[in-house]
DNA sequence: GAGATATTAGCACGACCGTTCGTGCAGTTT
DNA sequence: AAACTGCACGAACGGTCGTGCTAATATCTC
């Protein structure tokens, strides 16, 4: 009758798995992934450590799992209300409003999953480490695309240099996030607003347009 | 005769303290300062986790020491160095360049020792996060009091943010690491060098001002 | 020399770690 | 009803964790 996954069994697993994961990713944002410990998961949700071990089969299977939770979740929060805005200019804008937005709304309770965890592994060959740069590539690669839809459509000089527009970009994100959870402070977000502005003005063929009256 | 400290006995301690700590900013700034066990600090440099133990105290203490250990290298690498530099905008690019040549050069065997074990901390109130908050402030104020120096003898426009331009320029400076050592590639550290300049030319008063014939 | 003092070693503790195992139970299939 | 599948359980494994004790050892003071 329907597909093959009427199973209510498998059903219930990946219903506890999604527990496990959604607290996992609100620890790791806090305390990093080397944080995320079974036993803790296990007592956190009312769950035995074997049971939530046998859903992912070893820990770095657990914290591999974690990164891709947060992916999907940072890909929810940030990337998918973008198609909303129109390519160029405005797709860059809600992009990086959308980041600030994501970062100050606390998506992850400790900020930006990725910046707290990509320090931590970023010096630690391995799987996680991969992943970790698989997606912030993918993150670069989506700004680096919205920038190069608005220099194709002439609303960047032909000469910006996308790659370093997109690091400077990001940058001003990443400060800002690290800032405002260190110090606990929000206004290393109205600097982010603002620099965004200058350095996407710096490189608009007319800094009077619209789409930079933040 | 010598100073109080003429015994052999505390100066046997300070030395393995040395050791210790030594040990202990080369793993923190690789694996966090969560990696950090006493156990192992012993294990690797042949002495009793008694031993060690005793050295610090605490396993808290042990992480406060090595930030201060930490803050003396940071120190020693990119801050000392620039009191040679000519106060205003030579001394600000010194200060840059220095600071990416401490990231490049892996003074810290895991990239930027603060950059690591901030976003492990920073979100996790306590005493090592408001180390960090320190050591973050002491450095945003170097660059901003050198910024301000560069305004006050007219080579930045009058109505520069220097808050506003420390962070860019602190924000260049981060995220070139981050990215240097999460994909283990130094064209991050090339863009940062463009990107420092561009700033520092937006804000100058005069863009063709040698110290900024980079 | 004796005695005070500071650093280190040895050992044991309770707690938690990731992992493995055998078992029970709920749902599916025949 | 019987056979099979998949999830979760409790108990236990060897290890490592931080942290206390109690010696032993090196150095200084007298």
């Amino acid at each position: 009758m329907a597909g093959p996954t009427t199973d209510g069994r498998v059903l219930r697993g990946e219903e506890t798995r999604r527990a496990v994961l959604h607290r996992a990713v609100g620890i790791a944002s806090v305390e990093g992934l080397g944080a995320l410990s079974i036993g803790r998961l296990a007592t956190d949700l009312g769950l035995s450590k074997s049971g939530v071990f046998a859903g992912f089969g070893s820990k770095e299977e657990l914290q591999l799992a974690t990164v891709r939770a947060a992916r999907r979740i940072f890909a929810d929060a940030v990337v998918a209300p973008v198609a909303d805005a129109p390519p160029g200019l405005p797709r860059v804008r809600a992009l990086c409003e959308g980041w600030l937005a994501y970062s100050r709304a606390r998506v992850f309770p400790g900020g930006c999953f990725f910046y707290e965890v990509t320090a931590e592994f970023d010096a630690r060959p391995g799987a996680v480490r991969d992943a970790l740069a698989g997606c912030a590539r993918e993150w670069s690669d989506t700004v680096t695309a919205a920038l190069a839809d608005a220099r194709a459509a002439g609303a960047l000089r032909p000469d910006t240099d996308l790659g370093d527009l997109s690091f400077a970009l990001i940058a001003v994100l990443e400060t800002a996030n690290s800032q405002a959870v260190l110090h606990d402070d929000a206004t290393p977000y109205e600097r982010a607003g603002r620099l965004l502005l200058r350095l996407l003005r710096a490189e608009a063929t007319d800094p009077a347009d619209p789409a930079l009256a933040w």
